[in-house]
DNA sequence: AATTTTTGTGTGTGCGCCCACACTTTTATT
DNA sequence: AATAAAAGTGTGGGCGCACACACAAAAATT
């Protein structure tokens, strides 16, 4: 196919009959530039349909832009948080040329004080944005306080912190993910049935988010006039240490033997489905996020929904967003609920495939 | 933050004591490079973790890459066909100042002589790569044929040609598909059920497409032993037109009475619900794609289920591919299958909402 | 041993843009 | 009217890389 011949600011230049230097200035508009001058510049901008080459003007500019983000480590491969991760690296890699440098710093998801200390890191090292994902509400409301100071903007990703006065939040809608929870687990009840909402928690991490919740999952009985035949009970246990948490669902479980459904509010629907399973419990599941032993669970039964939300689809838009708005400027959107996914036996595979061919598909830029 | 000195070639020529040249040389092992001096280049370019900037090097070399896509039109704003395009046009703009220049064919969806005839027009411009949805068989092949000929990469998007040799073929799994689409209708149909599955054709665009949906649908009931109380009917109507379809409905649905469920195998699932609604016939419907009558369909609830195929994504990511086959020289996977999403109507809010934010976050970048 | 050929190496120019600087012309100030 | 200040405009160097070319050194050919 014949070449297509990029405008360029000299063509614009040669077109209104001035230099490239008064381009520049129209373009830019600092200025310095007569007025007729400027509306000839403007008019050949129009007719060539002149648009900057981007690649050129971020050589040129020569600047950076630092983002530090903000995450729990992941504790073995395949864990939840492997793949938020995984998004920002490969965002990361693909802007890298643009002049963001991107670092990573890691907090242990039971451990405020891990948190505190790359927080502080990070203030230290005073990046142009940080990506962080606030499971410690206190700390990060300390945390943002001081970027806001610094005049750093931060995106919240995983979990909001309403209020929070970020950048943008891109996350779940965790009041109206309950919310299909409830319509996905009663799908899988009879008519009448006891239903277990289960919290696992260590520390007061996402009290707030666990109150949507269950505000949102009791809506959807609500709202379909279900309450008289369904039940729910909620069981909070503070770990999440499989014998703690076999030994807690024991003594519920003895005391409520009529539950047929459960909802677990976090990643860990796999302990539940495990002890289901030892105990040979008919007991429908419905949980959160494609980990490796959600999969497995799901595979073999023992849990019939996950609820996905898009954890590698988050980080990535969270770099795309800092990239937008260092490098054009554009202010985004304060919210942005990512899909979630409804994932079942049958379309399992291709969440885990897809994902898997994305990934490789989008780093090794480098 | 502190600057980070990126490495550069002249870094690493100072560092490996040669010039520039003989660096370049190294990169792209064009030879004319001695054995001691290319060793000491290799290993200051491990040293120093040198990777070439991309913005500089496309700029230096200032190829084109110029891809055309060959879709359907859409007859109207929010038609299924917008959103490949909208893929296909982010994905454009991304990479627009990489030198990828992308052109759009549209031909009419009833019409293969206009596919003909755009497809001509593509090959006439020998374009360096292709991106089609291969709704018309014959014609695909007749015109895959010729671009192999020329030795012009092609992808396929939405349907595969099995066999194609195609770069690689972007879209659902359709025979899992419906196998999805059988286990969601089974969901919400009682014990016992005749079920309908309605396929609308005009012409011979997608027969074996139809073949694996009927055997995927059937493959679930077989699969889970419901044969004896689902009994599936199967109905092909030669038009999408409504009235054509009231028509091929009515009949049917005399016949047989007992219909509880309708698989709809594509994106008119809307009017077969509307045909339901009118006739206050109770009978649940899953169907394809998120576009705006099935959407109102869902709301109302004359819709049970979509399966929505990330037709955006479909886009994009046959951009993407080409983008790394041209400028990285990456051989992408021949089968790459897309998320099916299964959307109900408590979490179509925010695909529809998240798509939006989406698109408007990944164009304008001209 | 003189020559051609091959191999090895460095230099310079350009991709499209930004920006600092030099220079000229106009306007404001005394 | 002479001088200072401001406004208007063009030139040149550089961002990091690729590639053509000039040239030197070594190897192969007479």
């Amino acid at each position: 196919m014949e070449r297509i011949k990029k405008v360029t600011i000299q063509d614009v230049a040669r077109y209104a009959n001035v230099s490239v230097g008064t381009i520049d200035r129209v373009i830019h508009n600092r200025g310095r530039v007569s007025p007729e001058k400027r509306k000839k510049v403007e008019e050949a901008i129009k007719k060539l349909n002149f648009n900057p080459n981007m690649l050129a003007r971020t050589l040129a500019l020569g600047n950076q832009f630092t983002i530090c983000a903000l995450i729990p480590s992941a504790p073995y491969p395949g864990h939840y948080w492997t793949m938020p991760l995984n998004g920002l690296e490969m965002a990361a890699a693909q802007f890298k040329d643009y002049g963001i440098i991107t670092e990573y710093f890691f907090y242990d998801l039971f451990d405020e004080k891990s948190f505190t200390k790359q927080a502080g890191k990070i203030a230290e090292l005073e990046p142009n944005g940080v990506v962080l994902a606030p499971l410690f509400l206190e700390e990060s409301k300390f945390f943002t306080e001081k970027l806001r100071k610094k005049g750093i903007p931060y995106i919240f990703i995983d979990a909001d912190i309403p209020g929070g006065q970020s950048l943008s939040y891109i996350g779940p809608d965790v009041k109206q993910s309950a919310f299909i929870a409830g319509r996905l687990i009663n799908s899988a009840l009879p008519e009448k049935a006891d239903i277990l909402m289960v919290n696992m928690v260590k520390g007061f991490e996402n009290a707030s988010a666990l109150k949507r919740m269950e505000e949102g999952f009791g809506n959807y009985f609500r709202e379909n006039g279900l309450e008289e035949n369904k039940t729910i009970h909620t069981l909070t246990i503070q770990s999440t240490q499989k014998e703690e948490v076999f030994r807690e669902l024991t003594k519920f479980y003895i005391k409520n033997p009529s539950i047929k459904g459960a909802f677990v509010t976090n990643s860990k629907a796999f302990l539940i489905s495990e002890f289901h399973r030892h105990h040979e419990l008919d007991i429908r599941i419905v949980g959160y996020d494609l980990v490796p032993d959600n999969i497995e669970h799901m595979k073999n039964g023992g849990i019939d929904f996950i609820i996905s939300q898009s954890p590698v689809q988050q980080g990535k838009r969270a770099i795309q967003i800092l990239f937008d708005y260092f490098v054009w400027k554009k202010e985004p959107e304060k919210i942005q609920h990512v899909p979630l996914d409804i994932i079942i036996r049958e379309n399992l595979g291709f969440y885990v495939n897809f994902n898997r061919h994305f990934q490789n598909g989008e780093k090794n830029n480098q």
